[in-house]
DNA sequence: CGGCATGCTCCGATCATCGGTATATATCGT
DNA sequence: ACGATATATACCGATGATCGGAGCATGCCG
């Protein structure tokens, strides 16, 4: 799963939005890094929709504009949760073998020497 | 950055290894996960070299069979480490909203009443 | 000798995302 | 009154990372 659709399901994790809504909750979320464009929000939520992972909740009409909502069905709500853990695990296993630690799994398969070194 | 990128410079934070290691390597800190393509891996290498992320450091022979192998350079650790940052935050705001706390940035904007049913 | 693991290269296909355009309406500033 | 900005959704071509697979070559094991 893409960061953009991963951060789609974590503004829809705090209540039901419209997409205008998730897309400025996708930039406050983001720290401002992530600023979705309308065909890629519009695009994942029909996908996420058939994936089961999202649901329309129904329109509202405000000012004139018809606003649709979406919220994350328990699917979704699993998914995200999933893989928000996978996330943390991969963010732990750089983390730990940046600091010159073993890391879950242990060190790379072959000790190195150097390859050009013993030449 | 996508996942497989994340996990082969992750790979290559234990230290230098070649190709083939990378990719089972990779296999084992997903867990099994992730299996790299060969065309995923050295497309992945030729780009983050072009961005500077990795370096080749050379050339072993073993049985018969040339080893190249891959290092990451300081810039490839600094952005290796705000990658995983990035991805622990992500992480930590979806699982706050889906154990339905505010978050780090409070619920979405608009309070949500429910669109249908107040029709 | 056949199969499997090792090791790299090249190729087309897929698909999420980007970037932009189009269409509306309401609000605000000048 | 008019243009800019914000709200709101839809559509479309381009990009680019990854997938999936083929190909080539060597060594090891049964």
């Amino acid at each position: 799963m893409q960061e953009p659709t991963f951060l789609i399901l974590t503004a829809l994790a705090a209540g039901p939005q419209h997409g205008y809504g998730i897309i400025t909750d996708v930039v406050r979320i983001s720290g401002e890094r992530v600023r979705l464009r309308a065909g890629t929000l519009y695009a994942a939520l029909d996908r996420l929709q058939a994936e089961g992972l999202v649901a329309a909740e129904g329109e509202e009409v405000v000012d004139g504009r018809a606003r649709r909502y979406y919220r994350l069905t328990s699917d979704g709500e699993l998914r995200l949760a999933a893989e928000a853990e996978q996330l943390r695990r991969n963010a732990d296993t750089a983390t730990a073998r940046l600091r010159g630690l073993p890391g879950a799994f242990g060190g790379p398969s072959v000790a190195f020497g150097g390859p050009g070194r013993s030449s």
